[in-house]
Order: structure tokens, then sequence, then C-alpha cells
DNA sequence: TTGTACGCGTTATCAC
DNA sequence: GTGATAACGCGTACAA
């Protein structure tokens, strides 16, 4: 046994009178060796406690079969559950995942980056939108995104345009007076914005009335729960007795909506109608459940990973493509639930 | 420049004309290398772009500074939060995580705690409650559990039966005149059990008339909408007129009885009182606001990681306590919010 | 089928 | 200060 007091080939080696190399070959080759040696190590192993120490065989194959994931937070349920289906991939890629979160400066982010080099991760998985996409592109390893920024590199988003027109379609679908979209000022460059130009496109194609209340809302409802009664208050004054179909840019903004019109009314009154975004978890436990676009976030989470190991493939094959971003896009899916029902569901379960 | 096109030592040193030894040196103990002789390096590093590779200093050192996490889901925001705080330790401690979430077989389970102990993870941190705690302590590393049976192995928990006494004593200082307990059958060795002890004793020793309402409500909203909806049915039966206190054994159920009363009246009347517990975030995008007891998440979190710490350090100098268990407890903090007013406060803020 | 010899990139131990 | 040399534990020609 050695200093360390790790079981080594080495030791498997002289207890079984075998050469390291056999060791080696049982593990990667076993019908290379005979039943009956294999038996013999067998023993040995169990008999001194072998445990394989994968640190030692990245450093002589060169395949650490780690992954890099870089998210901007937890809190939000879309990146959390995002996570948990990367991780689950484990189980069909073999992928271990080192995870840093938080990084908002783009020299934190560097570093962490730099980071997750020094370990040889094989492939690099990037939710933040901290560092341009370019600069991602020069860590030269595979890099995938999701919903974001992605020029330089591979990427999966959500079709966020065609999100917009399913919400909004499904609101015209409930005859409403006027369409009303609710949101943050956004940069035209991340993929979120495309789900206003389809709220847009759709009304202008469709000659429906609608209004746009472009707002600072912030991500948390705390921060939202303000701007929000403001915009709420102004549809009250700006639409009197129309019926109000209300597009937000989020479940949580829906809710904070859909709150403030409880708190007036006790109810859900017919004359509004709203659907949110993301199906989280909030759009079933709200006091009425709400109608939302569901990014299929398992779908996306498994192409990303598929991408990216085509990607690590191709790179290790030589193949001079592994560089050529991949762009997927995934189609969300609508859930129509109470808020989109028209009349007040008193009294009804979810 | 190796075969596999990673700048070594060994490339510096020609480049340098020094020997890989200096160039290590000039990593590790810069100060043992003439101020010279390290601008020379230096210019050699941004040269040859060298980038360093930590999985060699590993096997070199024998310190890996990986650390294994294992958790049931992300699902719920405890879970991800708690996750998300231990994975920003990084800063303070340099502990790279890896990350596996899902296993709900003792058999899978050990199957990842293997593939961990492989990578030579220095320490693991367990929030699943698949493996008995005995099993956990013979895979001599350090082990630290948060909220789970801790016998065998050092763990931080929330002080729950305190939690469940600050649940209590502020709904009795609001006058109610039954004390209600919900909540589904639970082990007794879990922790959490003790919320309800804390409950039970309270009531107990200021002779409070209270009663538990045990049912099997599922962890997820939809499955437990019925069994609350029955539970709320049967406090309307039973209670009617009296003001009803209900301590819920979590934030989703107290929001779900808070959402059954909505539907039925519009508004919180002043004969119901609710405290939740966790603080996470449905409490405060409630229709209205949920008093909680809340854990305090990022406190546990950094006293698991400092205790795990403590723990690697204490094993590597051979200390003979390093596997004596030590168990933290974090006392939980009370929010008091809009539920427990005993006033519908219609048309406030939150 | 098995063994020898060397490489993976870094660190530790000595000498000088 | 600096440099040879031998670890660390495993994989892989190549030879036997």
């Amino acid at each position: 046994m050695s200093k360390k007091n790790q079981v080594t080939f080495g030791d498997i080696a002289s207890y079984t009178g075998f050469s390291k190399t056999t060791i080696s070959r049982f593990f990667n080759k076993p019908d290379t060796v005979t039943k009956d040696h294999q038996d013999r190590i067998n023993e040995a192993l169990a008999a001194l406690g072998y445990k394989k120490n994968k640190v030692a065989q990245i450093l002589a194959k060169g395949k650490t079969e780690f992954v890099g994931v870089i998210l901007p937070t937890l809190s939000l349920h879309y990146f959390s559950e995002m996570l948990v289906r990367v991780l689950n991939t484990y189980r069909e890629y073999g992928y271990k995942f080192i995870v840093f979160t938080g990084s908002n400066h783009a020299e934190e982010e560097e570093r962490y980056i730099n980071e997750l080099l020094a370990y040889q991760i094989e492939g690099l998985i990037v939710m933040n939108h901290t560092l341009p996409s370019e600069k991602l592109a020069a860590c030269n390893i595979p890099v995938v995104t999701i919903e974001r920024e992605d020029q330089f590199v591979s990427s999966v988003n959500c079709d966020n345009y065609m999100g917009g027109v399913q919400a909004v379609s499904l609101l015209a679908k409930h005859n409403c007076d006027i369409l009303i979209h609710l949101n943050s000022p956004a940069y035209t460059e991340i993929p979120a914005y495309r789900r206003r130009v389809g709220f847009i496109d759709f009304c202008e194609e469709n000659h429906l009335p609608y209004s746009l209340i472009i707002k600072d809302i912030g991500s948390t409802y705390e921060t939202m729960y303000l701007p929000v009664k403001e915009a709420f208050d102004q549809m009250e004054t700006d639409y009197p007795d129309k019926i109000k179909g209300v597009f937000c840019s989020n479940d949580t903004t829906a809710n904070c909506l859909l709150n403030c019109i409880i708190r007036k009314y006790g109810t859900l009154p017919a004359q509004y109608r709203l659907v949110g975004f993301d199906n989280s978890p909030i759009a079933k436990e709200a006091i009425y459940t709400i109608s939302t676009v569901g990014q299929q976030i398992d779908v996306i989470a498994r192409e990303a990973v598929s991408l990216l190991a085509e990607k690590i493939s191709m790179k290790r094959n030589g193949d001079p493509d592994a560089g050529t971003p991949v762009h997927k896009v995934i189609t969300p899916v609508l859930y129509c639930r109470e808020t989109t029902e028209g009349v007040s569901p008193e009294r009804k379960s979810p």
C-alpha cells in the first residue's frame, strides 16, 4: 500500500503476482484476461479494499468527463430546474458537472472559467450573459449556451417568438377587447425579446387592438409589486368595461398582477384574462391557476448536453466542423388554465 | 508543446532555459525565484499561452479540493437555495463541488458515492435520507449532513422544535380560540418531526386548546390540494365562529389552505390566522403574504461547509477526533406577515 | 495472454 | 537560487 494509504494497481499486482498492466487490462479490457486470473484479481480487490482513482486515469488518458456549468442564480425556478435536468443526464452521458453560480462581473466569470479549464473540463454550458459569446468561443473548448446571446458558440434556445404568438393567440381566442403586453425594457439581442415581437406581429397581422406597457419591473416579486400595481391601475383607468387580455413577461409578473386584481375584486372578474410565461410553480400555486407558455426545460437541457457531447466528440476526432456553432430551437408549450377561462372560477379546484 | 497541445512546465522550462523545478517553484513559492527570472518566466507564460493543469497537481499533491454534494431534488426552493449557498462558499474555501441529485434508491446513491470517491473528493455533503448515516460514516471521509438522520456523521440542522414553538406562539399571541397543526404523518427520526413536538409542548404547557390534523398531504401543490381542501372543510365544520390559528407544515401547504379560504370568502376573514414554515418564495408571493418560520439557509450552508472544512483539515493532520460527529443546530427566524394580522388586509401592498 | 518501459503534468527531495 | 530525479496512479505501445 502506498504512503497515502491508497491501494494501487501496484499493490494488487504484487498481491496477485501479476503486473500492473494486467490489472489495468482487467478493468479496461476484461476479455483479454483469463477467467481464472480475473477471479484471483477480484479476490485481491476485495481483500485489499481497492478503490479506483479517476484522477490518475484522467491524467493518463487526457479525458476528464468534466463539464463546467455557469448559471446566474438558482433562486429562479427556471435555472434550478434546468440545472437538475442537466445534472440528471449523468446517467446517459456520464459527465460530472462542476457548477458555478452568481457571477455578475465579467472579471469574476473569467476567473471561474479559468478555474474550470484548469480542471481540464471537456465542455462548458453557460446560462449567464455576463461574457459575450466571442470570449466564450476563445476558450477553445466546446461551449453550449442556453437562452442568451450566442453568435459565436453553439446554443439551445426556446422559440420565444412562437411563445409570444401562442400566448397572444390564446388571449385573442377568448374575445378580448384589448391585448396588453406587460414587460421590462429589454435588450433586443437577448432571446426573450422575441416574445414581444411575436406578440406585436400577431396583433398587427390580425388587426387586433393592442398596447405595450413597458416598465422597469425587476426580477423579484418584491421589486415588481409597485410597478405592476401601477400598471394595473393604468389598465383600470385606460380600459374600463373592456375585456383585457394581458400577456405578462413571466409567471411571477402574472401572479403579481393577479394578486392586485383579487385584492381589489375578491375574485377574478370576467374582464380580465392573463397569460404568463415559463410554467413555473407559481403558475399552478396562484390563487387562480395561471395560463402560461412553458419552456420545455427537460428537452432544452437534454439537447444542450447532447449537442455538447457531439461537439466534444467531434473535437476529439479532429473534425474541422467542431468549432462551427450549431443553434437549436425548442418550441414551447401552451398551458391553458383558469386565468384565461374568462369566468370567475369560484370554488373550483385547480 | 506536448502531443495534446498542452503547454507544460517542460515547455516553459526549455523556452526560458530553466528547469521544471524552477517553474514549479515560480508558482508555489515565488519568493525563492529571482525577480529577474520571474519576469522571464512571466514573459514565457504569455508567449506560450500556458494554462495550469489542476489534475496533474492533484495527482502529485493528493489534494483535490473536490467536495461531493448529494441532494434529493432541486425543484423545492429549500434545496436549490441550499445548493446555491453551498456553491457560493467557493470564494471562501475554494472547494469545487460535484453535485448529484435525484437518487431514490440506496443502491443508486451508493453508486454516486463511489463515483465521487473515485474522484478523490475530500468531503461529502448529504441532504438525501436514502442511506443511513452508518453507511455514510463508512466512506472514511468527512461527511456533513443537513436536515436528516445523523447519528454517525456530523451535521447541521435547523432547530425544528424551536421553529414549532415560534410558529404557535405567534398564533397564540393573536388570541386564537383553537390552535391547529396541519401536517403529514412523519417518521419520528427526521428532524422536521420536532416541529410538531414543539407545537404540542407549547400548547400543553400553556393550557391552550389545540388539535392535530394529520393527513397524507404529499409534497407538491397538486397532490395536496384535495387533502388540504378536506382539512379546510373540516375546520369550517368543527370550529365555526371560532378564531382558528393554523400552523402548516410548510409554506406550500399554508398557501394551499390560504387559496381555499380566499376562493370561499374572497378575502382573508378575521377568523383565520396562518403560519407556514420555510420562508419560501411562495410565502411572499401568495395573495396575502404568509407568516412563516424561516430556516436560515445561508447560515446552515456556511456552517456545513465550515464544519466540513474543519473535519477535512483534522483528518489531514491525523487528528483522532476527525471521525467524531459534531452536530450543529441553527435557530430559525420568525417572519410576521399578513396571514397573522387578523384583519383582512385588503388593498395593502405586501 | 502477459510483462516491460515509458508517458501524462506536477510536486517533493535532495543535492549543488 | 537552482536543477536532476523520483514520485503520484494509471494507460498504452511494443515486445515477449
